[in-house]
DNA sequence: CAAACGATTTTCT
DNA sequence: GAAAATCGTTTGG
């Protein structure tokens, strides 16, 4: 089934980040319909959070939607090649969100490999937030867009992830965020060959 | 209005 | 291991 508002609009983003491992996230672009499995995550909490793009409660075009209601994509650009994709979550006006850093392939895969240009299954085709959106189709035109559908939603097929089996760690790339960037906000599924190899946890 | 930079990935040496 | 690719957003003048 597909997740419904009362699944984001929760107010501890860091509990949401664990809650969407081995959750569906699903898309349907240009009519094309891709899935794949939720192994990696990461929280971002807000204005307190150094690391996030809301720190301190900046507001601006870019970072607006993450104020919105939970419940709804957040895609932004990163060096001007890379889509990533975060799930807003919270009450309106709180800007959290959870980056997904890594998915393992279910539906579609086909699909992924040619708008990825390749020709056959490694980790590498999903594994990583740019290689993840690429493969999706997830562009920054899906800012902004409900997970309830229909071109993006994220669904509960009944996977069931242990905490034995969910790995904590710090984030990556946030060494810019000082003691924030120490925060155990990461969130992998233990030994999944789709999490991506960023540091470390 | 100009300049620097980033929640990354790929490719080259 | 190092560096390029590449552009919207943000910041400074």
């Amino acid at each position: 089934m597909v997740l419904q508002e009362s699944f984001y609009t929760r107010a501890d983003v860091v509990q949401i980040a664990r809650d969407l491992l081995g959750k569906v996230l699903v898309t349907q672009v240009n009519g094309l319909y891709t899935a794949g499995m939720i192994v990696e995550t990461e929280a971002y909490a807000g204005i307190a959070d150094l690391a996030s793009h809301a720190a301190h409660g900046r507001r601006t075009n870019r970072t607006e939607v993450m104020y919105s209601k939970g419940g709804v994509a957040y895609v932004y650009l990163c060096y001007g090649i890379h889509h990533l994709f975060n799930v807003v979550t919270n009450a309106a006006d709180v800007p959290h969100a959870v980056l997904v850093r890594g998915i393992e392939p279910i539906d579609g895969i086909d699909i992924m490999l040619l708008r990825r240009n390749k020709n056959r299954l490694t980790p590498a085709l999903t594994a990583g937030p740019g290689s993840l959106s690429a493969a999706l189709g997830i562009t920054t035109n899906l800012t902004g867009a409900p997970l309830s559908g229909p071109e993006i939603t994220i669904e509960d097929r009944g996977i069931i992830t242990a905490d034995a089996d969910i790995v904590a760690g710090t984030r990556v790339g946030v060494g810019y965020a000082g003691e924030d960037a120490l925060q155990p906000y990461r969130f992998s599924v233990r030994g999944n060959a789709y999490v991506s190899k960023g540091k470390e946890i």
